[in-house]
Order: structure tokens, then sequence, then C-alpha cells
DNA sequence: TGTACATCAGTGAACGCGCGTTCACTGATGTAC
DNA sequence: TGTACATCAGTGAACGCGCGTTCACTGATGTAC
């Protein structure tokens, strides 16, 4: 039920927003049906639309699905924003809890993060929005390294190269939790302890001193 | 050029290995022109092979796929058991080599990699020797740990977790690899050397002692 | 305030495509006698 | 050694499907006068 319109009247012909609403519609299958049933006609079709009339808005199937990626890497950007805030002033915390906050994200929008990084995006590269997002993403992490360098709790060293590996490591376990890829033998652990596992020893360190 | 057949004969009606020649057809397509050029169709046009007759061998498209991600782990497998046996005796090595091998697997085969793990595969849970080999390639990660906790390397603790950690970190480097998602920050490393990072900060930990 | 008109968002039919799967079949193989 | 026969791997036509994209269109909107 729409706001904008006396609730009795059904479809009005424009939409109003259409470009949101499909981006949102995509969303909806993507939580609901999956990655492999995100077609353009669906989405239309989820937002009550002709088939026809999403190219009024994306050019083709790409650009939709940039834009789907992109505004992951914006609630991937806003959580860990979040996460930071919650613990100023100490960057190891910092680490561990955006790093949670990525594996709830993989966990609560798995095909989400399957359009983001599953190779389903034929050109990523041609979509300047998408590659600014993800990189404002990343550089929330690097700030963090900085951060820990400055008040003497990260080691020296390339702080970016830090922050890939960090996010390397959660991306993988969140990749690995989503695909179901956890051996036996440690799916006694909750993907909260896992996680924080993996935080602690990108911390520590599995060698002994 | 079939060593069976007098090279003048051309297309036997029994073709003698159609089930293996169906995977590898499959795996130069992945190698050749992707993940999502990967149909049943394509894979017996490449063998040579009209389009009906894998099902003689597979039972459907996703027992071809699975059969194709299963190869990948006993890829993945040989080449971890390849480093550690490079390393005798030094763990730490057998990581950080085992790691460089899983990361040169996904730059050599990316495609192949996706169908391993990007949920190309429906029902994986329904694919038992699927499953082993996973298992298998992984229990070699374990083994590792095991080792290095016996000649005092590696701290105390899990080795299965210790292993999923050491799993999650590269397959996740490997992974945004293969998806260029490498900040331009980092791009300047080459991919060794950014594995070799990882696997030295697994290690060491980021933390200042 | 009222009207003509340009703009453009959304429509619906149509295109050609490749896909997974089924089916009745045909041809090669190997075994029993 | 030769023949009848069961087996089953591979064939090719057919099914129904949903897809991305294009196109000439129609209907709503807002602006210029």
């Amino acid at each position: 039920m729409s706001t904008k319109q006396p609730a009795e009247s059904p479809a009005p012909y424009h939409h109003g927003d259409l470009h949101n609403a499909l981006i949102q519609a995509g969303l909806a299958i993507l939580a609901e049906e999956g990655a492999r049933a995100l077609s353009l006609r669906a989405v239309a079709r989820r937002a009550g639309v002709s088939h026809a009339a999403p190219y009024r808005h994306f050019a083709d199937k790409d650009a939709l699905l940039a834009a789907i990626a992109e505004q992951g890497f914006d609630m991937l950007a806003a959580s860990t924003r979040a996460a930071i805030e919650r613990f100023p002033a100490d960057p190891v915390a910092q680490l561990a809890e955006s790093g949670w906050a990525y594996v709830q994200f993989a966990l609560q929008h798995p095909d989400h993060l399957r359009v983001m990084f599953s190779g389903l995006l034929r050109t990523p590269e041609d979509h300047a929005t998408l590659r600014t997002a993800g990189r404002r993403a990343f550089s929330l992490l690097v700030d963090i390294m900085r951060a820990g360098q400055r008040v003497g709790v990260i080691v020296d060293g390339a702080p970016e190269q830090f922050a890939l590996a960090a996010w390397a490591h959660v991306h993988g376990l969140a990749v690995l939790l989503i695909d179901n890829q956890i051996p036996a033998a440690a799916t006694a652990a909750s993907p909260e302890q896992l996680t924080r596992m993996c935080t602690g020893l990108f911390y520590r360190g599995v060698g002994s001193r």
C-alpha cells in the first residue's frame, strides 16, 4: 500500500520509483528463491511491472546485478562502521566485531553475497560505482589497521596488506559457511565461535612463542 | 586420436570411456569458456556425442557437476600432499607451501573452483563421494596442524579449528583473486607475495608482542 | 486558469536462443550354447 | 568355431521452459504559452 496514492487506486501507470523497487525486488528474490532465480523477468514480475520496463532504468541485466551488488557493499560498509563505533579506540575489538558482522551478513544474505562475489556479474569492472562501493568498504578495514599501528597494538607493515589478509580470512570463512563446506569436525562450534576463533588467530597467530 | 582404434576409423559407436571423457570435456569447457558455459549439452557436444548420451553415465546435470567438483578436490589434495612431502618435518613450511598451492590451483582453474564452491551444485550433500573428497583434502591440513603441535611450533588447541582457519584464510584470498576483488592498494604485490604474506600472518599473527 | 505539446515511463507481442530431460529407437558387444 | 540372443551405450526427435532483448505502441506527466 503506497502512501502516495489513496488505497483504492490499484496500479498507477507510472511507478514513481521503479529503479529502487527493482533493486528491492531483486533482494527479495535472492532472499526467498536464491541467486539462480534472479532474472530480469522475475524481478520485473515481482515489482508488478512488465518485463520490458526495467530497461527504462537499467541498460541490461548486468547493470541491475551491479546495483544489487553495490547495495551489498554498502550494507557491509555500514555494519563495519557500526562495529568500529561500538568500540572506539580499540582496534583489536573493532577487527573482531567487523569480522563477525561480515559473517553475519553472509549468513543472513547468502545469495546476496553470491551476487557480489561469485562471478555472476560478467563485467564487474564496467560498473564504476560498484568498484567505488567495494573500495569504500575495504578502506574501513585499512583504517582499523592504521589505528592499531598508531596505538601500537598492530605490528608495522603495509596496512593495506593486513587489511586484505583480514578480509580474505573472514571472507573465506563466510563463503565456506554459506556453502556448507565446514567440515564436521569444526561444526561443533557455532558460526560466531568459529569467527571469533579466526579473528583471534589472525591477531595472535598460530605459532608458539 | 585414440590408440585403441586404427587412426582411419572415425567415430566408434561405443565410446569406451565416456564417463571420464565427459568429465574431461567439462574441465575443458571450464578452462576455455567458463562456468556459465558448462551445460550438459555443451559437455556432450565437446565429447562428440549426442546430448542424450550423458544420461547413460550421470543421473542428471548435478551428478556431472559433482563429479567435476570431486576431481577438483582430488587435485587440491594431491598438490597439498606434494607440498607436505617437499618439506618433511617442517609443518610451518608445509602450511605456507600448501597455501600457495591452493591459490595456484585457483588461479589456474578459476572456474573449476567456482563449480566446487559457488553454489552451482544444487545439492552437494547428495553426493557422498564429493563430500568424502572434500574431507580427505581437509584432513591433510589437520595433519599438518597436529604435526606442528607435536614438534611444538604450533600452539595447543583444536587442530581441526586451526585447519579450518587456515583453509578459510587461503580460500578467501583465492576467491578474491579470481574475482578480481583485490584492492588496487594491494595489487602491487604478486599473488604469490600476497599468499605468503597471508600464511606468514597466519603463523605469526598481526598483533605486536 | 486552460490548452497544446514534448517527453518519457511502462506495455505487450515477438524474436531467437539454449537448456534439461524423456522416449522409442538402433547398433555394437559379449555371452550361452 | 558359429549362431541366437540379451544387454545396454549411444541416437535424434521432441517436450516445455524461461530467458534477455527489441520494438512499435500507449498513456501519464509536466512545461510553455
